[in-house]
DNA sequence: AACTATTTATAAGA
DNA sequence: TTCTTATAAATAGTT
């Protein structure tokens, strides 16, 4: 089993599968009385479902890209941008709280239900995005200090043979490595 | 389709349909190139299952709980070193059992507004954890080599230095980092 | 989208 | 828990 190459085939395979599991985890969720998120990402990185099976049916299905042809990824953010991401998304999830209170006493009718299921959706996928943004932040600046790193150590072991070779006493640096 | 009552059967249902999940998931992750997130929460806000497919790590699993029926936290390969930070996770999500267990059962008109808020914040509480853990993470091993990254090119100056005074010629290091 | 041949999942029982 | 098997369901390929 490998990616499909062929665009058309992988997006009509995505759609259909996704359908697939989507019915199996809202199965599980009454089987068996759990609450199930499911988040899947495109290799790039870009939201494309991000769906939560929980006991309201309002809140089962959230599908924010149905398209795998996705929206452009959001600017991503520097690592230390993130919290302040955060701290909009917690402000949001904030005024969320106060829209719903102030929605309370009106019909819970399914419109009301609707737009707080939009309002979870958004916080959703907000939190979502901030987490793939800085996983892959995290793995860019990780994978970049390691391949530094061997090039650091490769060139220290070089100098330090040298520097043995020709001058074994003076100032010892070993030991100066953190392990 | 509706919840299996008996405890035994829906253990064994859950086992068999969780595995049946995981390996549509990554079979998803692979014909069509995708990162796949699988949450499962048990119905009084226990975490049960998180599950991670992503590019660099094939698929990460993490069971806490196999079951509703309490049982030892099983050690999660990917988070080894967050014990804390995933037993803090599974308290706060504890914490908002009673909440959610008054919700169970009800009609989707007989929930209030606010309640369904609440589940969204616990939600988002949920998913802040993981991302804290991560972000924790990925700072520690990125100040580590960053510390790591100081010293050794602190050393090779000194080294350099001592190479050239003594003799400028040979194997020439210079260029070799990366930027 | 719909159809169908084939594969796969799973419930029940051991 | 694993294994077996009859049945049910998902899906790939096709139209």
């Amino acid at each position: 089993m490998k990616k499909i190459e062929n665009l058309m085939a992988r997006q009509v395979t995505f759609s259909k599968r996704r359908r697939g599991l989507i019915k199996k985890l809202q199965e599980l969720s009454v089987l068996c009385d759990d609450d199930v998120s499911l988040i899947i990402f495109s290799a790039t990185g870009k939201l494309r479902e991000f769906s939560i099976s929980s006991m309201e049916d309002a809140l089962t299905r959230c599908v924010l890209h149905s398209n795998s042809v996705e929206k452009p990824v959001q600017p991503c953010p520097a690592f230390q941008q993130e919290n302040s991401n955060l701290e909009m998304l917690h402000k949001e999830v904030n005024e969320g709280s106060q829209t719903e209170a102030q929605m309370k006493g009106e019909d819970l009718e399914g419109l009301d239900v609707e737009e707080l299921g939009q309002l979870a959706n958004k916080l959703k996928a907000g939190l979502s995005l901030v987490i793939k943004t800085e996983q892959e932040r995290a793995l860019t600046k990780i994978n970049k200090l390691q391949r530094k790193e061997t090039l650091l150590t490769k060139e220290n072991k070089q100098l330090k043979q040298k520097s043995v070779t020709v001058n074994s006493e003076g100032d010892n640096v070993e030991g100066m490595l953190l392990e």
